[in-house]
DNA sequence: AAAATAGTGTCTCTGAGACATTATGTG
DNA sequence: CACATAATGTCTCAGAGACACTATTTT
């Protein structure tokens, strides 16, 4: 049996098979001053010159998609994994023929959400010899600028998926430091959503019962202390509702 | 400036770059008797000898992965389309080096529902050649059967995906024929959720805020006729709830 | 009439939102 | 003390589930 397996896999021979350049894009998130930023890079030459588009790159023969974007955040962040903590998932692929005309380029897009105070952005690396990621208000690139190749469909995908995702889950506070008070959970919020009509009193009532308050406090400029949480483990990635 | 760009592809040397074969997978669900079916191929050569599989194939080189799955779906099933309502979507990319042991095969993994009346289920293509694929309950395969590659995986993150979106939408719908009762409905959530507990006054007062009642009726062996309804255009794979 | 099923009524509970109120800090 | 913010209380409303009840068919 063993045999008749190895037997095969010898005999086998590579087929004609279509083949296609296999990518990541990225889509990375991080917030700042209650503003949803993504990181973006300007392109510099054809095709959509001058147009913003998201980062990403090949992945390599011994990787998986998710392997290689997280590789592709290191590169672009410098960020030592687990310095900034970071999530990354996968969002879908976009495999349209022409979406790329110099080649056929299959591009797996990633979702990836990186920690913040929300008062200054993650540093992301100078760029090597290309052009460097920029963050970018994620709002106002929609509305303003041209992006390149099908990217804007990836960027609104994303941003869907997200402001979907954190009205069931948790996965608002990967955006935020391990500790956080319920003010600063609640300007996340605020930037994904792009609203501000969010009553204080209500979202602490519906929050706290999927976080752990430390028992710490912490002080603003004016007013009470906040208490500092954090995500109760059972409701990091899962539901906060439907609790099994 | 066209001419820089024209330049440009054609000064455009194809670089080195990794390269994997694409195909798509696809997790065919249909319901018969209030039980959750799939389409599965049994291999008849190694690897994975005599496990089951899911059906799939190549993406060509001029059609993107839901072209291919809906290519690969009409192979499978004869159906011309519009004849069997069909509801195909993408579902994830699976991408390990090593899934496929012969060579590197990049998934793009869809989920498809087939309607039927849930008392008989579509029939598949007897196969040109190669084995034909077959229907079988999904609870029971995954309960007792062994899969091949990773698919296990696909088809687990197919349910899931099924039994997560009937909550808060009419994807059910794409499961049974234009037309169709509460009972009906009621017992295509009983086969995606493998439960029998579901209250059918409380189903019929939930659901039929979503739907169009067509006036007419349908008798069965014995009790009262149900109402013939169909999907409101406006619920139909968008949200139930959150109505914007 | 008896049985089975379709559909409605009723009650309770829970969670969300609107909004007021209390508590705790700073200048 | 004035002010700002955190956190809680109160009220209302809507939706879901448990369960009883009525209506409509077949045998």
């Amino acid at each position: 049996m063993a045999t008749e397996e190895e037997q095969f896999l010898q005999d086998y021979a590579p087929r004609e098979y279509p083949s296609v350049a296999l990518t990541v894009d990225l889509v990375v998130f991080a917030v700042k001053a209650s503003t949803l930023h993504a990181a973006f890079v300007r392109r510099g030459g054809h095709p959509f010159k001058g147009a913003l588009a998201l980062p990403g790159g090949f992945v390599g023969p011994d990787e998986d998609a998710l392997t290689a974007a997280w590789r592709e955040l290191q590169e672009e962040t410098g960020l030592e994994l687990g310095a900034h903590r970071a999530h990354v998932e996968q969002l879908a692929t976009y495999s349209s023929p022409g979406r790329d005309p110099r080649m056929r380029v299959v591009s797996v897009a990633h979702l990836a959400l990186l920690a913040t105070d929300g008062s200054a952005l993650p540093a992301l690396n100078p760029g090597t010899d290309t052009e460097a990621a920029q963050w970018m208000p994620v709002y106002e690139v929609l509305a303003n600028e041209t992006l390149a190749f099908d990217h804007r469909g990836i960027l609104t995908a994303a941003l869907d998926r997200l402001a979907g995702k954190i009205e069931y889950t948790l996965t608002a506070a990967r955006l935020l430091p391990e500790e956080f008070t319920l003010y600063q959970l609640r300007r996340v919020y605020q930037a994904v959503w792009n609203t501000d009509k969010l009553d204080a009193g209500n979202f602490t009532r519906k929050m706290t019962g999927a976080l752990r308050d430390t028992g710490r406090k912490v002080l603003r400029d004016k007013g009470a202390p906040a208490a500092l949480f954090t995500v109760r483990d059972e409701y990091l990635s899962p539901p906060m509702m439907r609790p099994v």
